[in-house]
DNA sequence: TGAATATGTTAGCAGTGTCAACATTAAAAA
DNA sequence: TTTTTAATGTTGACACTGCTAACATATTCA
């Protein structure tokens, strides 16, 4: 027996907009497929989100939640392999969770400071990587820290965008000599290796 | 005096669509607003571009056409200036192209391998940064090269992504503590001698 | 010249984001 | 407790989208 007030639609439709932009990319996930997966008339979504861009900044925000569980789990007390753990959960988690991944660092969601609860959850990964590689460090100087936060976000961050092209090309082309698919294949291969080496060389 | 048959429609259509593109973004860019801006009727794009991906695919092209142009503009003798010179209009068209640099990195067009002049035109931006550094490198070991060309790739790629987030943020937020944007902010105050910076440290 | 082909147009389908008007119910005020 | 109000749901509609089919016109080539 269903009764017309649902009780908890709103983070049920979350819920459900994550699963369905998770399998199929943000770009086919509509309002309107959203709402009958949901069992719900069309335009229920709209009492919860007043724009798609609302919602998309709230699969961002469980994205940036669920990226920061995972790599703010400790795993030992030695600082170096909680910073290289760090680092091989971001990058596989922005190549498994390829289409969140593309809302939280994509250009469907423009302006983070619009949605205060994703701004929060995004500054908060950030932080992390921050206050690991602060303790890290053997330079304390503040303008080389965030220098090489910087420095790794962005190589982890190039990582997964390059990493991606990959699961897309063909094997055959993987040993293709003049493009780029042997050498990042080959990284591939060894990922954990390759980001362990070049978090090593930031200390 | 307008002829039925257009002539040149084809190229008229790609240069629009790359115009349009990069104004609006490529998520607003429809088939009917196109044909509009080029006064053609709503269908005459398809018997050019069956789909909507093979009008992205070509807005893609261009993009590594003139990426690969700018790039591969030759300033000096001295193989590093070039290096940087490359890391620096790299990021800068990356930044300044950010719609255009979003289809030619992001996932609207998927597999490349389904259009060989955008294949060939990825390859070619990559194999000119591949042999700069081959070039460069003190090390000629095969191995080190890819894996360092695709650490610099990366690198660029990746900060291009974290710059254009700058881009849309308020000012007032540039030097809030506890958030990755005074960093970046610093960062791109002084842009050119940051990537002059991780270049050098390559060698 | 004529047939085949390429390139253009018009009409229409199914799907989209969004809004306005209305229905039902839970929460707050009386 | 009753009544009012606000929250949350539904229906219907509009303008827009990608795309196809059927038709019109021009170009190429036998």
């Amino acid at each position: 027996m269903k009764s017309y007030h649902h009780g908890n639609l709103k983070q049920e439709l979350i819920d459900c907009a994550c699963k369905m932009c998770e399998r199929d990319g943000y770009t086919k996930l509509s309002i309107r497929s959203l709402a009958k997966e949901s069992n719900v008339s069309q335009t229920a979504p709209y009492r919860h989100f007043k724009t798609k861009e609302d919602l998309y900044a709230e699969i961002a925000k469980e994205g940036f939640n669920k990226l920061y569980k995972t790599i703010s789990k400790v795993k030992s007390k030695n600082i170096e392999e909680n910073l290289i753990f760090l680092g091989e959960e971001y990058v596989a988690f922005g190549v498994k969770n390829a289409n969140t991944y593309d809302l939280m660092f994509g250009t469907a969601v423009t302006d983070f400071t619009k949605y205060p609860h994703l701004f929060q959850a995004a500054n908060q990964t950030y932080h992390h990587l921050f206050s690991l590689f602060t303790e890290y460090s053997s330079n304390k100087d503040s303008e080389f820290i965030s220098e090489t936060c910087i420095d790794l976000w962005a190589k982890m961050h190039g990582l997964v965008g390059l990493l991606r092209k990959l699961e897309v090309v063909p094997s055959k082309l993987l040993d293709m000599p003049d493009t780029p698919f042997m050498a990042l294949n080959s990284i591939n291969n060894d990922l954990n290796s390759y980001i362990k080496k070049f978090i090593r060389a930031t200390q």
